[in-house]
This record gives structure tokens, sequence and C-alpha cells, in this order.
DNA sequence: TTGACAATAGTACGACCGTTCGTATTATTT
DNA sequence: AAATAATACGAACGGTCGTACTATTGTCAA
């Protein structure tokens, strides 16, 4: 790993921690070569653009959402335990300290869904790749037969999605002692409906 | 109506929309001031500062989210239509085209969630609002006898909330056709799942 | 050790930011 | 109609933004 590509991975970090606090439009290239001692132009060097940095921070992002959230799902066996293993991770990485204002990507969907351009491309095609994980373990677990058969995968994904994102604000904006507890409750509540009686 | 009055209403409808596709910080004054013909100082004077017209944006925000949604709700018969009703609007709203870029106070509150100050102050103050509402409606529900005596109302209020913040990404930034569908059928289910047995 | 190139710093730019000020214009009241 | 208050304007302030160029330093193979 060459010099460059250490800075580049340093200022990607802290770029990231900027980021979910101030969203990809509050992050600056000033700013946050300040925070990294060195210089505006050294570090603009290294993307070219500020919107190439934006980027680079989401994908940044998103490694570090699949490291977090969906591998450690797809190490748990295929079928409920790890639809389950998907939502319980996803609500930690919510409450996660590692960023300090929570998930940059759920902001930036937020932030650019009136914005077209690359930017909300990238969001969106990280979107439904989370989307499209969610329903496949979905539809695995229905073809194991944990899950009925006649569920709508596609409905029951919107649900669990949901509940995590409004989990987000019951969290970290409102602050409220039982947010935990509800998205809990509702993720199992969902997957019991789903579960085939027996 | 004095004329300070009717410009200050025009500076609010516009800068409403502004904010609601470029967000609180993204609304500019310079722009906005531009956008309705006037100068920057001009219209400056009816705020004061930046956070003011910050604070006044949001609150007309409420203000229209009130006649909207809150108000046609509470207008229909107490119980499960109210409660029904609520989430219905709701989901009108976010679809609403008056609006161009969708709920300001669900992107402010993103926004503004690791940003303490009087401006996050308000925007908690208004989602706590908001919970009150339906927490209210869902209990008065269950007076009604239209919903279970045991019916954790906070555990349906956040699971009710969550569907419309999820709705928003779905319908906004995905673009999903069936997002509408998905909320519909979310919501009813929800409710049914609330319902006394009979 | 030197030469080539990558990495960083330095400086400058035009544009826009929120804000202030003095002044002109328009409404409202007396 | 005169007096006063409300409203709006234009110009300017100090800062920060992203970006462009040039110069300097650091790294690493030959």
């Amino acid at each position: 790993m060459s010099k460059g590509e250490r800075t580049r991975a340093a200022i990607l970090d802290q770029a990231l921690a900027m980021t979910s606090t101030d969203g990809l439009t509050g992050l600056t290239i000033g700013t946050l070569a300040d925070r990294l001692g060195m210089s505006k132009s050294g570090l603009f060097a290294h993307f070219g653009s500020k919107e190439q940095l934006q980027a680079a921070v989401l994908e940044r992002a998103a490694e570090l959402f699949a490291d977090t959230v969906v591998r450690p799902a797809l190490a748990q066996p295929r079928g409920l335990p790890r639809v389950l293993a998907l939502f319980e991770n996803w609500i930690a990485w919510t409450m996660d300290t590692v960023l300090p204002g929570g998930c940059p990507i759920q902001a930036a969907s937020i932030e650019f869904d009136d914005r077209p351009g690359p930017i909300q491309d990238l969001i969106v095609k990280q979107q439904e790749d989370m989307r499209r994980v969610v329903i496949g373990a979905t539809r695995r677990a229905v073809e194991e037969g944990h899950l009925r058969s006649d569920l709508d995968v596609e409905q029951f994904a919107f649900e669990g999605i949901s509940l995590c994102y409004g989990f987000t604000q019951s969290y970290r904006l409102l602050k409220n002692p039982k947010a935990e507890m509800w998205a809990r409750t509702a993720v199992h509540g969902l997957v019991d409906r789903g579960r085939n009686r027996q």
C-alpha cells in the first residue's frame, strides 16, 4: 500500500465521520483538510473534484455497511436466522458510535432525492442493492420453508427497511430510550407474521 | 394584512419550496431573494438572521402539514377512521406536488439530528407533537373499542410513523411505482393487527 | 546516489455566503 | 397634507467555498 493510498484512506475515514454529521453537501474540503493537518490543495489532488470526493465517501460508507451489516448476516445460516441478523445488524449499525452522526447513506438519500446527477444515481444504486439483499435473504427463507410460500417478499422488505429507517428517527433525533425496543419488537413481529404455521 | 405580512408570507412560501428540495442548510438568502425578485437585504430585514428564517420556514411547514394531514383526519369520526385517515393523509402528503421536494420536516430532522441548537430543538418539538397526535388518536380508538385494549399504543405509533418515513424513501428517491401500494398495505396491516377480535 | 515521478504545499481566483449600513421609497397614521 | 413608521434597496464587509495553477518536498527503483 503506497503512501498515497494510505493518505487517501485516512482522508476518507475522516470525511466519512464529517459526512455522517454534516451531510455530503456540508462536507467541506477546507475543514476536512484542517482536521487532517494537511493543505486544501494537497487533499484536493487526491480526488480532482468535490463530486468525486463525495462519490468516494459514499463508496467507503457502503463498504463499511457491507462489513458491519451484510457480511456478518450472510455468515448466518440461510433462512430466518439470516433475515433476522440483517435487521438486527442494521439496528446496531444505526446505534454504532464509529460514525458519530448515523448512517451517511440514509442522510444522503434524503439530501439528494431531488438533485439528479451522478451522486443521486450512485445512492439509488446502493439503496437498490440493499433492497435486493433483503429480498434475496427473505426469498431464501421462503425456499427453506421458514417463511410462508405466499409471502410477498417485496412487501416484507419494504416494511423491514422502513422500520430500520424509522428507528434512526426515534433513536438519533428524538433520543427516545424505548426506540431500540420498539424497533426490535417491530422487526420480530414482522418476521413472526411471515412464519409458516406449524 | 399589512404589506410586510404579505411579503413575509410570499417569502416563506418560496422558501418552503426551496427547502423541500435543498434542505434548510441549502436554503440561501441570495437565491431566495433572486427568485422573488427582491434584494437580499430587503428580504433579510424580515427575519434578522438566517436561523430565524429557518425557524419560520419550519413553522410554516408544520402549519401546512397540520392543514393537509392532521386537521382533515381530526374531522373524521374518532376511533379507527381517524387513525386510518392520519396515515392515508400522510402518505398523500408525501406524494403531494405542492412541495416539489417532499416533506421539509423529515429532511430537516435528518439534517439536524447531530447539530444541537434552537433549530434542532424546534424539529424535535414538532416531531414529538406529531407522535403525540398519532398516539392520541390510537388511544382514542382503543377507548372506542376499535382496537385491542392491550395494544401498545407507543409501539403502534412507532411502526406507523416508520412506515410513513420509509415510504418517502421508496417513493421519492427510488421512484418505485409499487411504493404507494406497499405503504397502504402495510398501514392497513398494522391497523388490522390492532383490531379487536369480534 | 541520482533521476523520475508521486505527493503535498503554496498562492491566487472568482463566486457566493450571511450580515451590516446608510439611504430611498412607500404606507400608514395624525 | 404633514409626520412618522414600515419596507426595500444598493453597496460593501469579512469569510469560505471549490478549483486552478505552480512550486516544493518526499519516495523509491535503477
